[in-house]
DNA sequence: GAATTCACTTAGTACAGCAAAG
DNA sequence: CTTTGCTGTACTAAGTGAATTC
């Protein structure tokens, strides 16, 4: 039986409309930001696990890069890979001589020189009989000091780095013991309009008050976007702006509609403009300005160590840009004062100064929780934090555990599925409700699903949240016996579209939850994330659903892993494989994105270059053939030799074009999935780090410089025969 | 036991910056 | 040298789930 609470909200979302089907949207014009969120594959086609494997064909015949990159010193890759030797054969030498350059800091002297010398040798030995053009040679000093200064950098950040991970944990949710700051960083005042810029109401020149075009402003420079055409961001913005202003103000300017941003609108185009145009100096300044900054609020001193904030910046105010229909999109988002913002740090530590003028809301010392300051903001009213960037030890053992959990799953994660596959049989409909709800957890990787509040936040839902419109019951579809289909906005009103057949069971029992129930009513209407979570960590401590997301990403990558790669593959086609296991988990997790906006462009533009590449071989064979013919005739040394150059002619065109089709394929199959948020969030880095051991890649290929650093201590602490 | 609060993870997008291409 | 295209980063919204309050 439903709760009258539950009752009232359903109603209210009948009659508002935003229950309605939300994907087909009842006006015959697609708008943008429809067509935008709407990206599913097309209709009618079945999306289940399976067709996750990768399809292209060509990926056994990847033949190895072309041996020219070797020769180009300023290849990426080939930089990384002596950077990489020099530090491994050579750190004691490299050790002394970057204390000197320190030294010298950036100037030419005579020592430096000769130091520059004695590397240059060094590499010279290494790099064998590869020659080295004169041209290369030229800026090869640059280049040298250049790698010099990386070294040092690489090598001072590895001394310096924490190996919080080889010490013993805190107990009970301590999690600092001394923790120093220097507070948020608070964005400029607002600098007023010059007085050649106005704001027209009613074509009339007014000039506002310092509050209200301020929030004029943040509409002005949004009036290239799509936003500032939808009623809800109006109606929103113009009652916000309208509590800006001052009485005269307010009874002025009545309507929108009336309102002239177009100067304002012009200055701010002005602006970026003059941003883009800035001289090389004034950018010098800039960056170095921002990095003054940085260095003064952008880390911390936590247990002795210091760590790098994540976002040390309090957010400058503007107006709430909510995703999907957001019922407050368009409100002000008003600025933070410090008296807004509580402190949080060691009681011994020097306390952060407020700006001056200012105090803050509170210093507290809090060594249970991990922020160093917080704020609560106006629209949504929640609260925000500052916290450590996801180097920090914080978030890395925090990291850790959620992987150790998720492996935890994977040693019981045959009984919970024999549990809940018994569980639909069960008379007690709350069990046999969330038996299928976890099936769906299980199989389709679907978020728990929250309540949410009603009018608050945009319509989306999980899987504990779904409604009657977000299914549909096929007995016969496309061959398959049983199929539900999915069509619901999850989390960032991305739509989950899948065709997924499923057993008897859970069909029949969704047959059942389905009956009597109408549009806007709960699927499982007996069930709830809480009752669900206290299910499971009944069954496993710490287990939850979102633990099922991290096991089954994780383990599908390393299935995929397994599957897809050989010994005695290429580096580009191993790499091929281990993309291609990253998409199948993001197709898995449903991670999206908004397909490029030059996607049809730089496809279509590979594409001629393809073309090209295919006419280009087709020459080549008919050359290979016709200096075939010739030698057989004369037999002639000149002959035979050409016959070996165009032969290699015809080889180097058929890999390229390989090449090609290889960065088409994947590129079309990447289009709208984003692969970056698995890779940071769901997939255990020990998989992919003890992959690279077997394959002989280096880390450097699948992870950045920022991957790097937050999975440091899986990338020291991982061997080969890492199992997840 | 429902609602609210709090802390923390997960998420896509805008844009800066840089390298390759022209 | 400029344009183009791509990658990495900053930003902040939107989830999850435990604890607390009513």
């Amino acid at each position: 039986m439903r709760t009258k609470h539950k009752k009232e909200v359903k109603l209210k979302r009948l009659h508002s409309g935003a229950g309605g089907d939300p994907i087909k949207s009842s006006s015959s014009k697609t708008t943008n930001s429809q067509q935008q969120r709407d990206r599913s594959e097309s209709p009618g086609k079945v999306r289940t696990l399976k067709t996750q494997e990768p399809l292209i064909s060509t990926s056994g015949s990847l033949k190895p890069e072309p041996e020219e990159d070797d020769f180009t010193s300023n290849s990426a890759g080939v930089k990384r890979k002596r950077i990489k030797d020099e530090l491994l054969e050579e750190t004691p030498i490299r050790k002394s001589r970057s204390k000197k350059h320190s030294n010298d800091g950036d100037s030419e002297g005579s020592q430096n020189k000769k130091a520059k010398r004695q590397t240059k040798k060094a590499v010279k030995k290494e790099e064998g009989e590869h020659p080295v053009s004169k041209k290369v040679k030229r800026t090869k000093e640059e280049i040298e000091e250049a790698r010099q200064l990386k070294m040092k950098k690489k090598e001072e950040e590895e001394q310096n780095r924490w190996r919080w991970w080889e010490e013993k944990k805190y107990e009970d949710g301590v999690k600092w013991m001394s923790l120093e700051h220097n507070g948020p960083y608070f964005p400029p005042e607002y600098q007023p309009l010059p007085d050649d810029v106005s704001f027209y109401y009613n074509g009339k020149k007014v000039k506002l008050s310092l509050a209200a075009e301020e929030v004029a402003l943040f509409f002005a420079q949004m009036l290239d976007h799509e936003y500032t055409t939808k009623q809800v961001f109006r109606e929103n913005f113009f009652k916000d702006w309208r509590k800006e202003m001052t009485a005269e103000e307010r009874s002025l300017i009545q309507h929108l509609e009336k309102c002239d941003f177009g100067e304002l609108h012009n200055l701010h185009k002005a602006k970026v403009e003059a941003r883009k145009n800035m001289s090389k100096e004034e950018k010098q300044a800039l960056k170095e300005a921002n990095q003054k900054i940085t260095d003064e609020y952008g880390y911390c001193l936590l247990d002795r160590h210091k760590e790098r904030i994540g976002n040390f910046k309090i957010e400058p105010p503007g107006l709430f840009r909510g995703r999907g229909e957001h019922p407050k999109q368009g409100m002000l988002k008003k600025r933070v004062q410090p008296e807004d913002v509580i402190i949080n740090c060691s009681k011994d530590s020097r306390i952060p100064v407020p700006p001056a003028g200012h105090r803050w809301k509170e210093v507290r010392h809090d060594n249970t929780v991990t922020w160093l300051a917080s704020w609560t903001e106006n629209v949504q009213g929640s609260i925000k934090y500052i916290m450590l960037n996801a180097n920090s030890k914080l978030k890395g053992e925090k990291d850790w555990e959620k992987y150790e959990v998720a492996r935890k799953l994977k040693s019981c994660v045959d009984d919970i599925r024999d549990q809940y596959l018994r569980d639909l049989k069960s008379k007690e409909m709350v069990t046999r409700q969330r038996a299928v709800a976890l099936y769906f957890i299980d199989k389709l990787a679907l978020r728990a699903g929250n309540e949410k509040e009603e009018g608050e936040t945009a319509d989306t839902v999980g899987c504990c949240s779904l409604r009657v419109e977000h299914i549909t019951l096929h007995d016969q579809l496309d061959g398959n016996e049983c199929v539900v289909e999915f069509d619901f906005l999850g989390k960032d009103s991305i739509r989950y579209y899948n065709k997924v057949p499923v057993i008897k069971k859970v069909f029949k029992s969704v047959k059942l939850f389905l009956e009597n129930k109408e549009h806007g009513d709960d699927l499982f209407d007996r069930l709830n994330t809480s009752l669900l979570n206290k299910h499971l960590s009944s069954l496993m401590p710490g287990l939850t659903a979102k633990v099922f997301r991290t096991y089954n990403a994780s383990i599908t990558l390393q299935q995929q892993l397994k599957a897809l790669t050989n010994q005695s593959d290429n580096e580009a086609e191993k790499l091929l494989s281990y993309n291609r296991a990253n998409r199948a988990v993001a197709i898995l997790c449903n991670h999206q994105r908004a397909p490029p906006k030059t996607f049809e462009q730089s496809m279509a533009t590979l594409q001629t270059k393809i073309e090209a590449r295919k006419e280009q071989l087709a020459l080549a064979k008919t050359e290979l053939k016709q200096a075939k013919k010739e030698a057989k005739a004369k037999e002639v040394f000149k002959c035979v030799y050409l016959v070996e150059r165009k032969k290699a002619a015809v080889k180097r065109c058929e890999e390229q074009l390989l090449k090609m089709e290889v960065q088409a394929t994947d590129r079309e199959e990447n289009k709208q999935i984003a692969l970056g948020t698995s890779k940071l969030n769901y997939l255990d880095p020990r998989i992919s780090v003890a992959w690279c051991k077997n394959m002989g890649v280096p880390i450097e290929k699948i992870y950045n410089k920022t991957q790097r650093e937050k999975f440091a201590w899986a990338i020291d602490m991982t061997e080969a025969d890492f199992e997840f």
